[in-house]
DNA sequence: ACTATATTGTACCGATTGGTAAATATTCCT
DNA sequence: AGGAATATTTACCAATCGGTACAATATAGT
């Protein structure tokens, strides 16, 4: 919601040893790689330098950090999506959508695919509010893409008898398969291939 | 490889009290709703209705019981994709695929999504003999596939320009997508609408 | 009835899981 | 200099993980 957005900053008190937002994308990391039940407290910790007490004083617990992580992975790997929503016309939107998502699932420097896909999608119980929380997000993205779609049927981009939410849920899928496909080993020029067989598909106007 | 497929049937000996093959069944089903990792091994023991012994002396131990789950399932719930291949143009191949995916992935009488997929996709190194194997298996059916769309390239069913390898990895990432969608709580029309899409703007031939 | 073979249930194993108590260390404020 | 407040380290906790030893039980063949 606000600012700094990690904590309050204490004044007073022996100070933090360690960059919060540095050990949360140590976290993500990993979380991103493992998965939230895969990603072990010491897998975490390791990776974030610091030991598991600090991790609790500074993070709650395993669940509050993993939804930390995931805040920070919309604003950084995954910034692309929200702001494709904005361009001209569907084409564009998708396009921006689909070769986005191919770089960021492909990204050497990252672990491959998305973690709001593959970080709690089959788990276990004590990981349903997490796999939730996941389904949300993906859900919200969605609706996202279906009201500029609907956007764009409405200024007749896209043809008269066209179904906004059943093109979202398509792309939706197209970009959810991305990520499955980038764990699996493809490469950024593959899932770019996927994206412009997609795209030379497209029902809206061209840019 | 062969017939009875699960033991070589003692002789003698106090005979098993359970179903091997019913067993395996209920172990699929733990699997698939909760992964390879969030299955534990008291989960798929109630669920076999049997004891961590008799699981074991029956299957191995717990990568063996997936491996052979998996096979199970490739011949049940996912016994659609293959049989697709065998259609006479691409258009009903990618057809029968998509809408077998819906129809399975959506199925109230199972968990949602698709065990190949969600089984071990993000998970901790102590998996990862069976997630490479996930990854070999969802490989095979897409090289599968291409071959298949390149035969119908070779027909002049699909355009000479199109590119059957990237076809296979589009219809693949629609597939696995459709499989996280099915997870995240898509019902089988709101998937058949995702395929129906793919199909308005299928390059090949119609049936 | 007896033996050989295989499955069963119980009870256990060491390792690892997420999480914490308590003591120590470092800072700011007075 | 002396609290007050926070972070750090070490050591620990109960619960659960995958896996197994062992004794009891049930069958087929002799």
């Amino acid at each position: 919601m606000s600012a700094s957005a990690v904590t309050p900053a204490p004044t007073v008190g022996r100070p933090r040893a360690f960059d919060m937002e540095k050990a949360l994308q140590k976290a993500l990391e990993v979380f991103w790689r493992k998965g939230y039940e895969g990603a072990s407290l010491p897998d975490l910790c390791e990776a974030m330098g610091i030991n598991k007490p600090s991790l609790y004083a500074a993070f709650g617990n395993k669940e509050q950090l993993f939804l930390k992580a995931i805040e920070l992975y919309e604003n950084r790997p995954c910034a692309f999506f929200y702001p494709a929503l904005e361009h001209a016309t569907s084409y564009e939107v998708v396009k921006h959508m689909l070769c986005g998502a191919a770089s960021a699932n492909a990204d050497p420097n990252n672990p491959p695919g998305c973690v709001i896909v593959q970080g709690a999608l089959a788990c276990s119980e004590s990981a349903a509010f997490v796999k939730e929380a996941l389904i949300i997000k993906r859900r919200a993205g969605e609706v996202a893409l279906c009201e500029r779609l609907q956007k764009a049927k409405d200024e007749g981009d896209l043809p008269a008898d066209s179904d906004p939410a059943a093109l979202a849920r398509y792309i939706g899928a197209v970009l959810q398969g991305m990520a499955v496909q980038a764990t699996s080993g493809a490469n950024c020029a593959e899932l770019k291939q996927v994206a412009e067989t997609v795209l030379s598909a497209w029902p809206g106007k061209r840019a």
